[in-house]
DNA sequence: TTTACAATTCACTTGTTGGTGAATTAAAGT
DNA sequence: ACTTTAATTCACCAACAAGTGAATTGTAAA
């Protein structure tokens, strides 16, 4: 009765083995980048031997790119539970700033990654079949709750959901990412619990003063 | 007559080989991040012993730091010659964004060193003296910007200037840090001419639809 | 010219580091 | 029980890669 798949106790299982590699080489490679992070390092963190890595994944490079698509998937699964559609298009706008915020906030180790897969101009997202279908459902979305708000005549019109999404994830990524080298310069702690309150007004501000025609408040 | 000031024909010249050193550095680092970056590399790059750049910058790290000093000097000297205090609120604001946008576009190396930096929690920077005066004064210019433009009664107060400074850099170092895995995953190529102008359009639109009261044409 | 010192080169070491061949052992099916 | 296969361990290598001691050579000052 202790081998069934409810099963925690089974001494070898290489499904339990290839999720654990992964979440220790997505905290090595987050926090060291690629060329920083060491296999032998995973190896310790997930208590596995080292060529059980080699194993299953093949390759340190392969092994980023499984982390990648991991990551992906894990960003895309809580996309699906905002349900944006349901509310009114200025609550959605608001909603999907927020969200972005926390779960960028809630996920550190993704905006590093992110990052890492850029320094090396996502190569290894585009030998990748299953990241192309990952396609955000997000854009299209956007685009029409966009619509939706400027028939509704409270938005403006000819926005391009794309550039708007960007622009949602750049107010927040940037602020996150680069909080180190901004803190140090600045001289001031961007990540105390009324810093990031503020960030995240400022950022609903912005792109709300923006898409929408009536603000209300000045 | 050789031998003067001017002279390019010296063989030895300390002055030298170290510029050249910290633009191999400057490139090596922004190509592959610090734990990817090779000293022999560099050392290739430059055409110099890789004894030498250890006998002027002691570690890579040392040298990674001397290339972030370099980094921002660099920036900060571009922004002296802005000017933004001659120009109307409104314009003021919109030469602001026009230049970030230019120097990222124009310098990618710089972007990548600050991911880089920020990998490492800007550790670097924060052993560093000469980086803490290199404040740049454009936040205290943004803030006089946003007086001017709040007592002329065309722009909203209230506005933190560092917030509208992180989030004008945000909306181009996201697009532009990011651009391989948006282009990725989106399937359009961000980096047309076009795009990087659209880009720039919408940033203007975004920045001044929050900052203005009055925003003309909708 | 000679001297002194800085700039540069050479040869080398030491500790990784990604990766692998082969042996071992647990588990699932028969 | 037995067999087969998959999961895991072990021992190991060759190629780096940061860093260095010491020799060498160009240059400027005396």
């Amino acid at each position: 009765m202790s081998k069934d798949q409810f099963s925690k106790l089974r001494v070898r299982d290489a499904d339990r083995s290839q999720q654990a590699i992964l979440v220790a080489a997505r905290d090595e490679f987050a926090q060291h980048g690629l060329g920083g992070a060491r296999v032998d390092r995973i190896a310790q963190r997930v208590k596995l031997n080292k060529r059980l890595i080699y194993y299953y994944f093949a390759s340190k490079d392969d092994l980023f790119l499984a982390v990648l698509e991991r990551t992906y998937a894990d960003i895309r699964e809580a996309e699906e539970q905002l349900h944006l559609t349901d509310l009114a298009p200025a609550q959605a706008i608001r909603r999907l700033i927020a969200f972005t915020w926390d779960y960028y906030l809630a996920h550190a180790e993704f905006i590093s990654l992110l990052n890492t897969a850029n320094l090396h101009q996502a190569e290894h997202l585009m030998k990748s079949d299953c990241i192309r279908d990952m396609n955000s459902p997000l854009i299209q979305t956007l685009g029409e709750i966009l619509a939706r708000g400027h028939a509704d005549g409270v938005m403006r019109g000819g926005v391009d959901p794309l550039q708007l999404y960007v622009s949602i994830a750049g107010l927040a990524y940037f602020y996150l990412s680069n909080n180190h080298t901004l803190s140090a310069i600045f001289g001031r702690n961007l990540m105390t619990a009324e810093a990031l309150d503020e960030r995240l007004t400022h950022m609903c501000d912005v792109i709300l003063g923006y898409v929408l025609i009536d603000r209300g408040v000045l």
